[in-house]
DNA sequence: CTTGACCTTGGATACAACTCCAAGGTTTAT
DNA sequence: ATAAACCTTGGAGTTGTATCCAAGGTCAAG
């Protein structure tokens, strides 16, 4: 049995944020005082660390309500129609997923291309690419000093090409 | 030289987004016509379309800012500058995919011993394991009928343990 | 000269998901 | 018995990213 502010520091999370997913029917509290405070088991934890776990990735508070509600009413529903609500956040996931993975690889090569060194970024190929097409980026070749290992260790190929000692 | 609508429709976007990206400070027409009509050169549209592509990479509209400015004064700033806004951006996609790989293989147990069939989710194995800790799912174990291969092809467990026909 | 498509502005609205505030009631420790 | 720390409510404010609206100005065609 926890008071909002109990939950709250277990949880890491505001007192305002538990009144607020109140408001929004995510999780009440399971009882109150004689003074109305608000008493949490801990059922109520749990259901609010998946809610808690759910948000961290990304769900969307409707999301989980929609999630969550099925167990109102449980009777009225299939296992057929939770798995499916499940199979379909799943789905839901496995695009964010995918959609972050396109992120991720454009920003990859973004990154490759750039040499991350100290000199002028006005040759820099995140900016070179940025200006143009994001399909076409090539690895930077800056106009000034440049041969340092040290500054070319992301660039493999300006650092065969250019300071062929390897071969 | 585009006016506010052509260039909307060149690069797809709303002329709205075009008003509140002028007023957000990201891209400003290069001059307005005497009656007040905004003029973009192929130099603004070319911002513009800078900004779309840091967008599609998952640049937030600050992140754009600031990487508009150092496109700017490029010589003031060093590739590392430019790779460093990158690699944090990376990094923080790539912590995003690993808090959604966690839930994904979260809803994959949930999914998986939930029979998926068209009886009660009085005892379905989703809501149960809602209702307490996610961590602890078991196979569901329905007590009305439920020996059809067709609602227990998900339900390995299960499938073996109570129908062992192929045992 | 009228019509319709386009443009202007400032301000309103939307949505998510909080976050803070004011004004007051309750508990607990000393 | 009083202060500190907690709790209550309703409502307003915040951030990001737009999108919409109203009232009116501009422009080309017929
Ligand atoms: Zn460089
Ligand atoms: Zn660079
Ligand atoms: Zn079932
Ligand atoms: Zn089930």
């Amino acid at each position: 049995m926890y008071r909002i502010g109990e939950l709250a520091q277990l949880c890491e999370v505001k007192t305002d944020t538990l009144r607020f997913y109140e408001k929004h029917g995510l999780l009440s509290p399971s009882s109150r005082t004689d003074s109305g405070y608000r008493i949490y088991t801990e059922n109520d934890a749990e259901r609010l660390r998946f809610i808690l776990r759910a948000k961290a990735v990304g769900f969307t508070l409707a999301e989980i309500t929609e999630l969550l509600s099925i167990e109102l009413d449980k009777s009225n529903w299939a296992c057929a129609d939770v798995k499916g609500l499940v199979d379909d956040k799943l789905a839901n996931v496995e695009a964010k997923i995918a959609e972050l993975n396109h992120f991720q690889l454009s920003l990859q090569r973004l990154s490759q291309a750039c040499c991350g060194g100290p000199e002028s970024a006005e040759h820099c190929s995140i900016l070179e690419a940025l200006e143009s097409s994001t399909d076409n980026i090539r690895c930077e070749n800056h106009s000034h000093t440049h041969d340092d290992v040290q500054f070319t260790k992301n660039c493999q190929n300006k650092a065969v090409s250019k300071n062929s000692k390897e071969k």
